[in-house]
DNA sequence: ATGTCAAATAATATCGATATTTTGAGGAGA
DNA sequence: TCTCCTCAAAATATCGATATTATTTGACAT
């Protein structure tokens, strides 16, 4: 009998919804690096309770964007050059596992459902649209779905994300739009559609190592 | 002013408690796969509040022992043939990885910590103390943190787990130690003290496939 | 007899409050 | 003047209780 006073009714429960927004700004540097996560400041920015906060927090731990210290509560995860390096080696040494993986189960699904989401990401990046950091993920998870490797899919998902927040981290999205990925993406689309497990993985790979080198250049702080 | 009834006094938080008694339980098959895990139930075990066990429930979701369902609570991580697959092809990567980088970092401050290390497995396996998971979960994890990549230390950590629990639901940790496993780990130890990354390397993932194949084997369920 | 709907039951998710721990400042002693 | 100790203030960790949500049971209609 609490009203409905949730109109706008996205979110299932406050844990989640809580977890959705904390990453969000987490990732984006909205919560730079480092700082401190004060269990009361975040209950006042989310407006929810103390405890959707808290396992909220807890989830993100698992996710490495938010580290615990003993009993003085949470704070975001740092970031180093050092940290970027390793996350760009994994990266590219499971991503090239999972790609060869889902090239080796290629059928004709999977070959739709790769272009379906080349043609959105692009869609969504002539139209400055808000949402192509997500069509962008789609795109390159969806080159990796298919080998069915859960375990596997899911750090690359993390390394992903961990990822994308030095690139906010270093510019925000613009700058990264600027160089010319569209060619990019369009090689490794071609390379998995012909089923061609070494061009699709180098194309991976330096799609990965030119950001990779970009966001270095601009990391001497 | 509570009278400090914790003799025992080991653990410092109810929380970080609760989450080593959970996944001891989970590792050793005492919570069976796939089992629906009931706060209260578990509070009543392990004798303390909800909210501990929600969170540990939290963490252990990061570790992939527990799942969480929708709205409706936790249960244990099933288990499976292809899950058990997964975990041997992505340790055998990673651990690859890892060990390769710390042989290059190798010194002899590390090579020291190895072979104690190795000792203490020894002594520990020979009086089938009731610790030879954790002495040989620390030898293998020396030689790998040499590489000082804590991200990909931590995912093989998690896979370590993931696997004994495997050993654990296929026949206990009896059975494996009749296999002499003593002289593999003697190989691997050599071989990382001489340097010889590709020797080590042989030697590690034949131990573990060796391990994956027995426990393949006793699967069909 | 069976399928469907509704009420009862059980479990989860969330909240408010308490107790414990940590941090910081200020004062006493060297 | 510096160090160490004590005390106060703030933040975290935990608990008990409530409200919300899922599940089951049972009755009724088909």
């Amino acid at each position: 009998m609490d009203a409905m006073l949730d109109t706008e009714g996205k979110e299932t429960s406050a844990t989640h919804g809580a977890y959705r927004r904390l990453r969000a700004m987490i990732l984006t540097g909205e919560l730079p690096p480092g700082q401190k996560l004060k269990i009361e400041q975040l209950r006042g920015l989310l407006d929810t309770g103390a405890s959707p906060v808290r396992e909220a927090l807890s989830l993100l731990t698992s996710d490495m964007l938010v580290e615990r210290i003993d009993q003085r509560g949470f704070r975001a995860a740092p970031v180093s050059k050092c940290n970027f390096e390793e996350i760009l080696l994994l990266r590219c040494n499971l991503e090239e596992t999972a790609l060869r993986a889902s090239i080796a189960n290629a059928d004709s699904a999977w070959e739709d459902r790769l272009v379906l989401r080349h043609y959105h990401m692009k869609k969504a990046g002539q139209k400055g649209a808000h949402d192509f950091e997500d069509a962008h993920k789609a795109f390159h998870m969806a080159l990796l779905d298919n080998a069915r490797l859960p375990l596997l899919l899911r750090y690359c998902s993390q390394l992903y994300d961990l990822n994308i927040r030095y690139r906010y981290l270093a510019a925000g999205v613009s700058s990264y739009k600027k160089r010319d990925i569209n060619a990019e993406h369009q090689e490794i689309l071609d390379a998995a559609l012909d089923r061609d497990a070494e061009g699709a993985k180098r194309h991976l790979l330096d799609h990965y190592r030119r950001t990779g080198e970009y966001l270095s250049s601009q990391m001497e702080s």
